[in-house]
DNA sequence: CGCGTACCGTAACACCGTTGCGTTACGCTG
DNA sequence: CAGCGTAACGCAACGGTGTTACGGTACGCG
């Protein structure tokens, strides 16, 4: 008996879409429930309905720059030298940062005030990074690396890569800093400082 | 003839103290000019004839951030092996991230819509960098290092240090992982891999 | 003493996220 | 076929934000 539903998948879907395109284009300031309803044709109502409150909407972004993260970082081929493989896989996490910046910032930087990832979020976030934890243990087990703890060469891995590509993103590093001729060699040098 | 001037240089720094004070407790999103009026006893109209805008008061946290940064970095006792000082100035910037995480946030990420760092801010921050600087060159002119673009490793440092702490910040690393146990570690290796 | 003037607090503006309320529009029932 | 029950939804209000225009204020000089 009730009235049908207008506030449903393809509008939830249509929503993420274009608050996707207005933090692209002018960043997360720009991303109003008022301006994002009103480009949609609904009302403010069906963030509410739909997402919950603004910070979930974000949450929901959050878990689409993850999704897509993923996607790129499983694509990449191994080579079977864990070195190798390290730099393939620091070069697709600059790419897919690269591809989608404001969706980095989101996943990265506190850049939406208010919004903290909710546990499943952060579980998403976790098995993101598997093709980085997958090569580190290979190259431990193959005896390319030292036999220390995973997840330091893990987090060392990761820390840089995310560090370089975050600093290049906010525009922290001076111009003459280039990180595109830099980048596999730092990276390259990273990894050798632990092999065996 | 006109009347005496309250917005003076003591309320600027009062200001500057209570805004910090504000963010450190409450994040970003709690920084409200009017908030910050009340605290310090007078009007919002103060920001605006102290500072021009709330951007702009943002600006001289940063800046101020910057300052301590720099403080920190340039106390550290140098002992001649540049691995041995990388690591040494690396502890040194975890600890003033830690001792400042707000501070952290408006310096290297974007956590305040709007605020966009001033060139002479840009300058100060750079000048920040001048001990990793310094440890890089003598490194590669004593032999120690590689002959490679100082920047590289400079660069590579830089990003491995602030991707560590930055994560580690964020809380974007699992919870089993403690960044104490192997931060020195990973910066020893990083260190390592541009060694001759 | 009072005038001139620079200063500064108040209040308005436009916008924000969020929420309660009243309307709407459907499908089942009589 | 008419009308009712009900869930869904848009509108408008609420308390907040940064910013700005204005008008009262309080001093030093004549």
């Amino acid at each position: 008996m009730p009235r049908p539903r207008t506030h449903d998948e393809a509008l939830r879907l249509k929503l993420l879409d274009r608050a996707g395109e207005l933090i692209s284009a002018d960043g997360p300031k720009a991303l109003s429930l008022r301006k994002l309803a009103a480009d949609a044709g609904t009302s403010t109502t069906a963030v509410y309905s739909l997402f919950g409150s603004k910070p979930d909407l974000v949450n929901a972004l959050y878990v689409e720059g993850f999704r897509r993260f993923g996607e790129r970082l499983n694509a990449v081929e191994r080579t079977g030298d864990a070195v190798a493989d390290l730099v393939r896989l620091g070069v697709a996490y600059r790419a897919s940062a690269q591809a989608d910046p404001h969706l980095y910032a989101i996943m990265f930087t506190r850049s939406v005030p208010g919004f903290e990832p909710n546990a499943e979020a952060d579980r998403l976030a976790r098995a993101t990074l598997e093709p980085l934890e997958d090569t580190v243990r290979r190259g431990i087990a193959s005896g390319q690396f030292a036999d220390v703890a995973p997840e330091a060469i893990i987090v060392s891995s990761w820390g840089l890569v995310h560090g370089l590509v975050s600093l290049e993103l906010s525009g922290n590093l001076p111009p003459e800093f280039s990180v595109s001729g830099a980048y596999e060699e730092a990276l390259r040098a990273n990894a050798s400082g632990w092999l065996k």
